[in-house]
DNA sequence: ACAAGAAGTCTACAGCGTAGACATGAGGAG
DNA sequence: CTCCTCATGTCTACGCTGTAGACTTCTTGT
């Protein structure tokens, strides 16, 4: 029988993994709503400085998790029908996924050109459908900026809002509305006028009718 | 004379106001970039803690910021003669005043309902636009939300590219087009077509092409 | 003149990312 | 089989964050 290590320390647990920290790391933040190196640390069973062997710091971890989270993400295909159809459909997909792995919304932003393979996969997909609603070079690349812009942006907004411990969204209208009808109708009488239809600014409608606009806009320009 | 207080402390200093603080405190973000208590409290002359006799927490603070770095913020005539042009104005002239206070943009974001007299006046004056632009009470109350989401994402996202400490804005432009430059051009055509287009991908010009995109939408659904 | 309350200070706590030194195990070379 | 080397994991510690709680000091009303 091998001696009982002293201190067990090697084999108590399988070799840490780039892939597997990754993957715990999503599993953390999912379940935590934000996600710290001590607590990764913890959920891994080793201490938090054995990560920092396999990335370079705490940001090099994050954007393998981007990529990770977008691994799950599947493009429709480049010959579908109707490509408007299709650049809705990618949209709410993209921030499902996003939503899916919270703190993933603000790694899009532009701090930092995303060059993992799946995020590229995706930028591939979405700028192939504007292409294909007719759009040319300069308008494709900044409609999808914009989209870009749209969904890692309300995503990061909403984020706080699902992570409520309250009653989440609802808790959330609730108060807006609350705020809104405390405001006095004399000085702010469109303001008072939104409370009245605060229910149902729904975040999913909220975000369905932004991007809406924006591939409308898109593809008037297209047609032109 | 009036004896020198061993530890002097009260009349070394007027004494501490909200408005006083506020305003120490955006000057702070707007030279650092960032903020702490600490930093304010330093800046202030006085023990961090103290401005906890003024405001609940960092939030509160926080909050009253975001009020007194809008009222700056002038908002056109309300029977300007093309709402359409008074949207656009309103739009880059919040954009400019949210780079102006850095961390404010992430403010406007809707984990809190924003009830400040100068953010209510500016909710005000667009949804006085949107009304006017012909639109009716679902349809603006989606734009303005469309709106302000998209502004303050924008910003939320562009504030790190301006305060890079090396070039700003065009070393981001060089490293993005560098990236995109980088990626194999045969299983990602048209992401590698981006890349000679990067240079005119000014944040600007991105933010009025989305912007444009948006309100033109809106203006076409007040027009049917 | 004296009590009461406001305003400012001080210390301390729990959390964060991570630099740098150290311990431990595995694999290759002699 | 033994020794050396290197990769991997651990430990301690530093400077940073927001802020709770106790304490001191000054102003003000009676």
């Amino acid at each position: 029988m091998p001696a009982a290590p002293s201190t067990a320390r090697r084999r108590s647990r399988p070799p840490l993994t780039p892939a597997g920290i990754v993957q715990v790391a999503l599993d953390l933040a999912a379940e935590r709503g934000d996600f710290s190196m001590r607590a990764l640390g913890q959920k891994l069973g080793a201490d938090p400085m054995a990560v920092y062997r396999h990335f370079a710091d705490k940001n090099a971890l994050l954007d393998a998790m981007l990529d990770a989270a977008l691994a799950d993400f599947q493009p429709p295909g480049p010959d579908a029908a109707d490509p408007l159809a299709g650049l809705r459909r990618m949209s709410h997909d993209f921030r499902a996924a996003l939503l899916r792995h919270p703190g993933m919304a603000e790694r899009v932003a532009m701090n930092r050109p995303a060059t993992g393979p799946h995020t590229l996969e995706l930028a591939e997909a979405t700028l192939g459908k504007l292409f294909r609603l007719g759009l040319g070079a300069s308008d494709a690349i900044s409609g999808f900026e914009a989209l870009v812009q749209f969904i890692s942006g309300f995503v990061r907004a909403e984020e706080p809002v699902h992570a409520r411990d309250d009653g989440g969204e609802s808790a959330w209208l609730a108060e807006m509305q609350a705020a809104y009808s405390a405001v006095p109708a004399d000085r702010f009488p469109h303001v008072a006028r939104m409370a009245a239809q605060m229910p149902e600014q729904t975040l999913d409608r909220q975000f369905e009718y932004a991007i809406d606009l924006l591939l409308e806009s898109l593809a008037r320009r297209a047609r032109k």
